[in-house]
DNA sequence: TGCCTTTGTCAAGTATCTGGACGAACTCCC
DNA sequence: GGGAGTTCGTCCAGATACTTGACAAAGGCA
């Protein structure tokens, strides 16, 4: 029963400011008409836009670009270091941050071990990582950005649940905004990644899924530019739907959802099986030896044409395929971005999740729809929480 | 590389007008006084937006309300016979059409069959329908809206391919304004009826799928209250993602679809086979005397108790349900709404619909998802064709 | 009856986009 | 080298539409 908002003037110009940024962002060096041209606005108000992003120090006019029979025009770009973003990936094992910069070049990284470390005492790593790379940079700290495993509210900045923390309900957006001052939000690292790649890997997509394959594996979907975040937040929670009919045990209680077949520990408990039915086989060797087995295992495993982890792989992207079979059916989106651990392992993966997606989907709509790894441009979750950031703040990635 | 476009002033205006339309659709008789409450908008700019609408005939003042300790309010209320629009279902064996005021009421229904009639006849058809119901409401027509099963251009308006009436990218919006000169928007049927289930069913929702299981199976992806059409206008076709490994061949082409194993054709060809398998059964007999079974033979057969029958439609709706769980993994939509003739099956089909959905579905978001029936308000294609067009032109599903 | 509240409207003010005009700066061609 | 034509960026007047404050009309309440 909530009734849409209103429309304001300021609205208006929030959102043609954004197109300015966007353009500088996307296209600089441009010239002021040539924002003008792209954007549809006139000259006028692009002139005004640019006078304040100036004097923000978010751009400046770099010089005279070559003339096209008049007038040379006054070439624009964006300040990469105007401001900075301070990035948070909540990793089930390590808490990760980074100062960023708004291209999210990395200028600092540093990280914390979490093993054992839940409740109040893993907000406290948190602060005590921002309070690390905040020093020295204050003046320009556009705000912070956290991604984080679990279903959150993004538009409170509330963790719903983040089990191995033990979190509940837990208002982390506000907690971080008391005490460190600037715009805070807070969004799973699933979805943050689907936006990093749609702000930083030089190709934009009104609509696009990007799934992360790893031990969990959860998608985030970009509709019209933006997150796409369901009623209840829990929107490309893949992970737990039930696929195989007589599956394993998931770490969620239920049987048979897509993580206890397509994650890497899927993967992992599978090869283990496999290496300790064949302790000869190579893979067998390196469990004799390591005691555990780790993706690059599988890996080797594959490089060496072991035919039994090659099936194993392939199932496992089958499964995955399957399920994009259906998100294409219902979404129709022309771009499927595949990340994580698992989505390292390479073209056997890969060829059998798209093949697996082509057979199943319409062949009218799996024509278009294209199924890749994601550019290799850096950590998707910690670029990812910066662009929601970038997004909130800036309108970074403004639809329409 | 399409880049976004610029705001208005206009589209300023135009975004509250349809707030303060909207206001009196859902809420009235309502006060400028409540509609500001209500929107957020001045009651100055509603009173504004409100002279506009009683200028144009769409409004009226309708007396006094009750005062709540100050000057008693006016009343408005639409006037819903103020403008009409002409919906067409264009089915598969029969064209239907109908002319009906803002709320969807009905004033004249005429269909032709089409059976064995496709190309510019079938266009033809389309003319001579509209004719016949735009006579005597030519002043007041808002405009046409068409609902037609197939992959549709909405933004254009151009049928890419409707198989049975030999349809190929035909610019059938482009066509009829040239020809009626009103405003024409041309949907798939089964985002239409999405569209009238969010206008007409009493009950707004942001995000809504609607699927329609009939002879074929589309759903209506209805997010943040508009349509979505993913980037092929393909969203919703999830008929043919294939969900039986070892299924039947599909009209698609393809093996095992959605279709083969859901739609009112599978679960005839399953009752028809059980049926001559026991001749001596009640399907059996009404196989023997008619020749062809009908849906309404399988819910006599149901209502009945027939214990092969239950399993058959049982066996379909569990199919549903499981691609309904991705759906709800992917979307993490609170409401899914089912229609058409197999919905219509009652309790047996809806449970195993739910049940299959809700255990595959992950817990949390599960939960909270409500799978229904739709509400009884009529053709849902024909008030969908309308309401894509009470969307277009005065804005009445305006999201945000 | 007098005071308070609520409604609807008006007028002035403000924010922002639009469109025309103009000087500055550049190219091209004679 | 100079004039014509083009393009760029800006200025200014005008238009649009929201905001704010004020006020009369209309009602309730004591």
């Amino acid at each position: 029963m909530t009734f849409p908002s209103k429309a304001t003037h300021q609205q208006t110009r929030a959102h043609n400011a954004a197109l300015v940024l966007r353009a500088l962002y996307d296209f600089g060096p441009i010239s002021r008409a040539d924002v003008a041209r792209l954007s549809g606005l006139t000259r006028t108000t692009v002139g005004d836009v640019v006078g304040v992003l100036i004097d923000d120090g978010l751009a400046r006019e770099i010089g005279r670009g070559p003339s096209t029979g008049g007038k040379a025009p006054i070439l624009l770009e964006l300040i990469d270091g105007a401001r900075h973003v301070i990035a948070l990936d909540l990793g089930e094992f390590v808490f990760r941050a980074a100062l960023m910069d708004l291209r999210g070049q990395v200028q600092r990284t540093i990280e914390r071990p979490v093993t054992g470390v839940s409740g109040d005492e893993a907000v406290d790593v948190v602060h005590e990582l921002i309070d690390e790379l905040a020093t020295g940079s204050r003046e320009t700290l556009l705000g912070i950005g956290v991604g984080t495993p679990g279903i959150v509210d993004a538009a409170t900045g509330t963790i719903r649940s983040a089990v191995n923390l033990n979190w509940q309900d837990l208002p982390l957006a506000d907690i971080l905004r008391a005490r460190h001052g600037v715009p805070v939000q807070v969004a799973n690292d699933s979805r943050a990644a689907a936006l990093a790649i749609e702000l930083f890997s030089g190709r934009r997509s009104t609509n696009l899924v990007a799934v992360k394959v790893g031990r969990g594996i959860g998608a985030g979907v970009l509709l019209g530019g933006e997150l796409f975040h369901g009623d209840g937040f829990g929107a490309g929670e893949i992970g737990h739907v039930v696929v195989d009919d007589d599956g394993a045990e998931c770490r969620c209680g239920r049987f048979g959802c897509l993580e206890t077949v397509a994650s890497s520990r899927a993967i992992l408990l599978r090869t283990t099986e496999a290496a300790n039915e064949q302790p000869d086989s190579p893979l067998g060797r390196r469990l004799a030896a390591s005691g555990e087995l780790t993706l690059d295992d599988v890996q080797v495993a594959l490089d060496a044409g072991d035919e039994t982890t090659r099936r194993i792989v392939v199932a496992a992207g089958r499964f995955l395929g399957r399920m994009l079979a259906g998100v294409i059916g219902v979404l129709d989106v022309e771009r499927i971005v595949l990340h994580g651990s698992v989505a390292e392992l390479g073209d056997v993966w890969l060829d059998a999740v798209r093949d697996e997606a082509h057979r199943r989907a319409l062949r009218l709509l799996a024509g278009d729809v294209v199924i890749e790894r994601a550019a290799p441009i850096g950590d998707l979750v910690l670029l990812g929480a910066s662009a929601v950031v970038l997004t909130a703040e800036l309108g970074l990635s403004v639809g329409r």
